[in-house]
DNA sequence: CATGAATGAGATTTCATTCAT
DNA sequence: GATGAATGAAATCTCATTCAT
């Protein structure tokens, strides 16, 4: 068994256990008896527990890299591109909003203290701009995006409006639609009386 | 000394402890000393910690709800309203934002258990979207605001990109206005060509 | 229930608890068992189980101390001072055997370490020195003892002796008195040729 | 390489190891990582931690004795033979300093338990014995020595005195000599004033 | 023989909560 | 009402020992 399978198999059964527990409410007891490996184990592949969670919350950083990134690549429209990537990101945080509960409980917090973390998760977060720049990018080489929009605006609204929507989700379907979100981010709420020109 | 002094006392002290803690890093110990009360002390105010850490989450809303009302009601221009209440809602995020985070992290959890809890957080998030609704429906009487916009993806935009922008503030100032966002939102990022020709 | 009650307990049990098990093998449950309290209670008077290890081999220092000087008040004669000296001595060390091998234990590894407790060990053992001291110092009054001998040869010998035979008896009496030792200590274990002179 | 080697290289190891840490204190990790070998290769040389630290402490005993006989089997005075010997002891003693203190340690739980390893220790203790009564016999044979001295005393006044002496050295060097003591063991501390007279 | 990853019993320690004062 | 000593369940973590390779 390659090295790398132990580490996994806790990260995998970790990820589950977090799902519906917060930080302290996980007991390392929990996930080793789920990885079916001893508890020492655990200490093998991971400093301590708080080292299992943010190992576990890069790892779901990764992922979401290269969902947006696949996207980018994909040879679509602007509009197109940004809906499949918004799905992406819905997807990916429905799916594994405990992760992305733990990235956010982890950037904000331990942004204060441990600089090697720190470092991590910019360096992260940097990944991910980098790759929805990409698709805006592409907009703006297409002639479909304002000149005068700062990258950022865009990012926190997109992901700003999923992450939101995503959470105030539970469970009996979204009540708004990506395509409404996109639409209005791409045309505003404005109403363009075109009767005026 | 009245009933709600060593209250308030408790809360605020608890408030300056969870700033930079989560809330398993929070001790009771820590609160009570510093806010110069004995540890049973809090018990006669709170039934729990998780019952203080709600409390504390939810001080302050109204005062939210108020402002934003103030805004409704005040006499200006739609888009200056919209940026009144952005402002008034990323003072509140700003503000708050180790709270919100750990509501964050525990809302997943605690929508799946505690029905007082759950039920609470949605009444306070509906009062805050009638505060909200008032300014859109202002704007659409106005005729400034498009007829096909649902109110739901009007206020995940807002509130989820200010709740957003606020996350990724760390301390050194805000890198995208509350204007650069309402400005999206009202015109969206699409050259509107159409008008040019 | 005065604060030192409970220390005190606490101590008392360890002392037991450690009477036959190596540090490594004494459980604190144990200890809290024996000592009626919780487990925590012990946290309230002990920084750690090294710490409460420590307070007890203290504890019996100051006894020993106090044992000694009592002889010396005494108003005897030398060699029965002596005797005397000798007789709580190996009392207390084949009573309290445990705690001085406690205490040897701590004294030879702690010295490297912690100049705290290094200090503490130092400042004990001067005072146990000091208290064998005044009986030599009374020998010395009376004209019995050598003026070239160095007390502390004179510890060595007599409390090296001591712990080396409370040590080597394991319960079925002694196989040398005390008698004996203060002999040799007094006289050597030359025959004195009177013939010679 | 030849079996014992890796014993050898692993019971060196362990001594260093030993040197300054208590029992408990030392991990087979470390020792291992000191020899240089696998952990699993500690248990193909000894059953246990604690089989590995007995024969560690057995270790060299057998040299001692040789030392000590050799020194009976010179042709010397008494007197110096007597100071041969205790050097020969006390360079014993310092060099294997921390092993006596664990066994010191164990010595009284072990004798409870284990009559295996009380047996051994045993044999070794009436091994050396019986040579320092070598030495003792070449002085009574001598005329030297007084005919009521039980050999016990004398043993226990010699070793103890020295143990102790080496266990109250604390690396600055010892401030009594090995002749002061035996000059005491022989003469003892009394003014002899009826020789002068 | 040699290894070191894996184990899990059991150690130490923490801390929310209680309750006698 | 106010307190904080006491509690003990439960958490994290350690490390001697085993065993498949």
């Amino acid at each position: 068994m390659a090295k790398t399978d132990k580490r996994e198999l806790i990260l995998r059964a970790a990820e589950k256990i977090f799902k519906d527990k917060r930080f302290h409410e996980v007991k390392l007891d929990d996930i080793a008896a789920a990885a079916h490996v001893g508890k020492g184990t655990i200490y093998l592949y991971f400093k301590s527990k708080e080292d299992m969670f943010f190992q576990l919350a890069m790892d779901g950083f990764d992922e979401l890299c290269i969902l947006v990134h696949a996207v980018a690549e994909s040879d679509k429209l602007f509009r197109d591109k940004l809906i499949d990537m918004c799905t992406a990101l819905s997807n990916f945080f429905s799916e594994r909003r405990p992760l992305l509960r733990i990235i956010g409980e982890a950037q904000d917090v331990l942004n204060k203290r441990d600089s090697d973390i720190r470092q991590l998760l910019m360096k992260n977060h940097q990944k991910l701009i980098k790759e929805v720049n990409q698709i805006l990018d592409f907009g703006r080489e297409q002639g479909d995006l304002r000149d005068d929009i700062d990258y950022n605006v865009a990012h926190f609204i997109l992901i700003g409006s999923l992450q939101f929507r995503d959470r105030h989700n539970s469970g009996e379907g979204f009540s708004v639609s990506i395509e409404q979100i996109v639409d209005v981010f791409l045309n505003g709420v404005i109403l363009h009386r075109k009767e005026d020109s």
